[in-house]
DNA sequence: AATCAAATGTTATATTATAACATCCGCTAG
DNA sequence: CTAGCGGATGTTATAATATAACATTTGATT
């Protein structure tokens, strides 16, 4: 049994995480998965992958696009969606459905489905294997006699950072 | 134990089923809801509702707004996005977060969230109580020390129907 | 009649995403 | 070498989705 200071300060985004850590553990990742799927990581799309990892925040396509300005004078929409459309098909990064924003996958390589728990104050997302939820939407959708392609679990709410600094929940 | 034939032939929306009986039921529902929760489902609002459960597949906002303009003259953007808003807010459609569309909501009144099975091939929505998924997700929450305000479970794949027509799935 | 709130009308614009075609660049078959 | 090919990017235009802001209508209340 753990309590819910304790479950904080383990919370994977806690304000202590060392980012730096999150951000090259998820670069080298992507490095060494596209080597291997003989896929190309080129300057452009490493650019946007750094900057999805920016934070665990979810962001726009938009906001990409400006901040890659400095780096890339000539980019246009296309040229953003082209790079999120390679990081997704290669499992790098979450689509937030629910959002219309992009977030760095934690799991790349592993399974990349996930539960995604997105919090409405700080926007962060953290991200859930959730193996109990799988298990239980698999039993569904044998009994529904449906083929999965793809999975979207989404949750908006409160994350547990935010719970603790605000007792006032909007 | 039941086979996917049967399964098959009970599915909610086989093409034996009854669908003016959906349609019927779900409106009766809506005015009845509205009337006891004191708001108004307008013309223009029970229209649009209509024209939702015209089928089981999940609509766009400007193809409502096609539809609804033999009726509606003056139909605008804003007539469908505010009609949406106020279906949503009542619990009687639901938005269709990865396909930015709505559906008719099954279960209004009951308990609203539910897992939406999304069918590629028929673009048919069904939706499913998944109570065991939903158990699932409620001791991840607790785990998480996550507040939930809202879900999004959505699945995208071939419905049994579907299934059971064309072997070759793309 | 004056007032008010809710709904709708109306115009404009913001935001998100894709289509279509041109160019570049590294690789390799001839 | 060089012609051709495929993948990536550049470039222009536009499609698709959604909201903001303000005006008008309408029906209920005083
Ligand atoms: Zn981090
Ligand atoms: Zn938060
Ligand atoms: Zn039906
Ligand atoms: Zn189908």
């Amino acid at each position: 049994m753990t309590t819910l200071a304790e479950a904080s300060l383990n919370h994977p985004h806690s304000s202590e995480h060392d980012h730096k850590k999150c951000v090259s553990e998820a670069l080298d990742t992507a490095e060494h998965l596209c080597v291997v799927r003989g896929v190309q990581l080129t300057p452009i799309r490493h650019q946007v992958l750094e900057l999805i990892w920016d934070s665990h925040k979810a962001v726009k396509a938009y906001e990409l696009l400006d901040r890659i300005k400095p780096l890339q004078n000539a980019a246009k929409p296309a040229t953003i969606y082209r790079a999120l459309d390679f990081l997704m098909e290669q499992g790098l990064i979450h689509r937030v459905e629910s959002l219309n924003a992009f977030v760095g996958c934690s799991s790349s390589g592993h399974q990349h489905e996930q539960l995604l728990l997105i919090c409405k104050h700080c926007n962060e997302v953290e991200e859930r294997p959730a193996t109990e939820v799988m298990q239980a939407l698999s039993q569904e959708f044998d009994q529904a006699g449906f083929i999965v392609h793809s999975k979207a679990i989404e949750v908006h709410g409160i994350c547990i950072k935010c719970a603790a600094l605000y007792d006032d929940q909007d």
